[in-house]
RNA sequence: GUCUACGUAGCUCAGUAGGAUAGAGCGACCGCCUCCUAAGCGGUAGGUCGGAGGUUCGAAUCCUCUCGUGGACGCCA
């Protein structure tokens, strides 16, 4: 289906060529100055240089060619030599019909399918999730989603922290303190142990490095315990993962990449690509271009261990050959960015992807706390995850039990739940991904204004009328639209119509907030209308379905879009 | 030190092919529940878009300089 500024930018196109002008100059726009009108082009100003000719004469040459339009209602000329525009009502039902009845509202089938894979999470076995995690599970699960909404193959690949350094400080720490497999509790006592150790015990580091060594080569003993770990880690992780709505299409992780580093890096070394470079293996990645010195990257240590970098590249030979990827986008804390650049760079210079493979960084901000420093609990430690969902949760509960609707315990805990988590994900995906932003747990529960809740509550609106609807006999099939009887009827379907634009806007910017910012947008026009217009209670047959119409099409698209976005709405709250 | 990102209302943030009077939310103040959920709606107040130059008919947006803040800068991940 064709996005309605297309189509306008179509109609104005004809009617600069016929007055005489390139078409190029005919982009339309949604106007800026709504109470003047609702689209705009501008193009009279630009083409002011080529025609050496007011842009006013411009504007009013092309306007009279648009006269006698089905798209307008009106077309004025006016000051500098701005069009300003009206779509007729009758063609704006066109299109809410022809949304209606369309494939996802519209936003339809790509031009070329694309294969996508999305990295994000990352986390660490044997460590429990923390609020660092959950920026990248939040914006990376609705990156996924919106890719396949945008109607691409998309996979989610969890990406676990399983092997290095971290697996040997916490097998030398259960080594020295006599463990064999320890019980996930006392698993996540033992990282923060084991890490505090290594920075002031030189011989533990050194044991550590070597276990670290000795799992990569295969150690049995080590192994042993390594997938003891892995098994009761990943089994955690899934659970809590779950709850925040979050899943995974591939549970692999940087032990998976392992059997590719060593024919990846003989290649490296036959292609010429790697060097020794003051006792280590590297690539060179410096450009011409860059404005400051980029450090090669590093294959492989001094003593020939592989790190970070080794694994993220070897992980990209594996994608490849299992997935053939177009696109791979990283979901990843933005202080990274110079790592990536570095793994890019040698990916595309040493041939592991081809030229035209988009490799994406999507780095995201610090999440800091009320202070504006690096969140904290009060008691200055890392918060966990699950500490974070449940005092958000009791806030909502709480919020319920004063003025929610009625319902037994087990719907108000199931709807907190919701409630919470569309709290939670709204107020990170609101903002742009790789801006630091405010963690506030007293803003994120306040449920005001702006907020995962109020698109929430907009929802739960819309289906308690169309529930009493039905219930007093009426059928919600068949309705068809009517043009716009009011203001705050017509500022609704005109925001709706704007919903294949956005939605892929937002696919190619990579870009979840301008989910946010639409449909915060289209809950305050259907507020606005909800307000002015009496549903249920209107008399005029024909226009009671029409609102029918409407109200079903708002819905649909506000629940698409909090779908892709990571959270569903409740049937009451 | 080098590079990089950012600086918009008291607070948290939107605002890219450069366009008309810079927008929201929170907080403050004033209204609206005999009516489909008031987690809502309407309104008032609050800004030299960090500062200075420049390009342009026109700049929050592009360029240069400057101040401030954060981040990164080869054997951690």
């Amino acid at each position: 289906m064709k996005k309605l500024l297309d189509i306008l930018t179509n109609e104005v196109a004809h009617a600069f060529a016929d007055a005489g002008y390139d078409e190029k100059y005919a982009k339309v726009t949604v106007s800026n100055r709504p109470d003047l009108c609702q689209f705009q082009c501008n193009g009279a100003m630009a083409a002011v240089k080529e025609y050496k000719k007011a842009p006013l004469l411009i504007a009013e040459d092309v306007v009279k060619k648009l006269e006698g339009s089905a798209c307008f209602k009106k077309a004025v000329a006016v000051k500098p030599g701005f069009i300003n525009l009206d779509l007729d009502d009758t063609a704006l039902k066109g299109f809410m019909e022809e949304m209606s009845k369309a494939d996802r509202y519209g936003v339809g089938e790509p031009e070329k399918k694309e294969t996508i894979i999305v990295d994000y999470g990352g986390p660490n076995v044997a460590k429990p999730l923390h609020i660092g995690h959950l920026r990248a599970a939040i914006i990376g699960e609705s990156v996924k989603r919106i890719g396949k909404y945008a109607g691409h193959e998309v996979l989610g690949d969890i990406h676990l922290g399983d092997w290095g350094l971290q697996m040997g400080l916490i097998i030398a720490y259960m080594k020295e303190k006599g463990m064999d497999l320890p019980t996930l509790s006392e698993l996540e006592k033992i990282y923060p142990e084991a890490s505090a150790r290594s920075k002031e015990d030189e011989d533990f580091k050194k044991k550590a490095m070597d276990i670290t060594y000795g799992l990569q080569q295969g150690d049995e003993e080590y192994t042993r315990i390594w997938k003891h770990i892995m098994k009761i880690s990943v089994e955690d992780l899934k659970k809590n993962y779950e709850k925040l709505s979050v899943f995974f299409e591939i549970w692999k992780g940087e032990s998976d990449a392992q059997p590719f580093i060593g024919p990846m890096v003989e290649k490296m070394k036959a292609d010429g690509f790697a060097k020794i470079s003051q006792g280590a293996l590297v690539v060179d990645v410096s450009e011409e271009s860059d404005t400051k010195e980029i450090p090669p990257c590093m294959i492989l240590k001094s003593d020939n261990a592989s790190l970070y970098t080794t694994t993220d590249l070897a992980t990209l030979v594996q994608r490849v050959k299992d997935h053939d990827p177009d696109r791979i986008i990283y979901v990843v804390d933005k202080r990274q960015d110079l790592h990536f650049v570095q793994v890019f760079r040698c990916a595309k210079k040493t041939g592991i992807v081809k030229d035209d493979t988009k490799l994406f960084f999507l780095g995201f901000g610090t999440m800091n706390g009320a202070d504006g420093k690096p969140f904290k609990t009060r008691e200055g430690g890392v918060m966990r995850l699950e500490t974070l969902l449940s005092d958000v949760y009791e806030k909502c509960l709480e919020r319920m039990k004063e003025n929610g609707a009625e319902m037994s315990d087990e719907e108000r805990s199931d709807t907190a739940k919701k409630i919470a988590l569309a709290a939670i994900k709204y107020g990170d995906l609101s903002n742009q991904a790789s801006k630091d932003y405010i963690f506030d747990i007293d803003k994120f529960t306040s449920f005001e204004g702006n907020t995962g809740p109020y698109i929430l509550y907009t929802i739960v609106r819309i289906k308690s009328i169309l529930r009493k609807y039905e219930e007093s006999g009426g059928v919600l099939s068949d309705k068809s639209f009517a043009p716009p009887s009011s203001d705050a009827e017509r500022q609704l379907q005109l925001s709706l119509a704007g919903y294949n634009a956005m939605m892929q806007g937002a696919f190619e910017e990579t870009a979840p907030h301008r989910v946010c910012a639409y449909i915060y947008e289209v809950a305050n026009a259907f507020n606005h209308f909800y307000h002015e217009t009496k549903i249920l209670s209107e008399a005029d047959e024909k226009k009671k379905d029409s609102y029918i119409a409407l109200l079903l099409l708002t819905k649909g698209i506000l629940e698409d879009c909090i779908d892709v976005l990571g959270f569903e709405a409740p049937e009451k709250m």
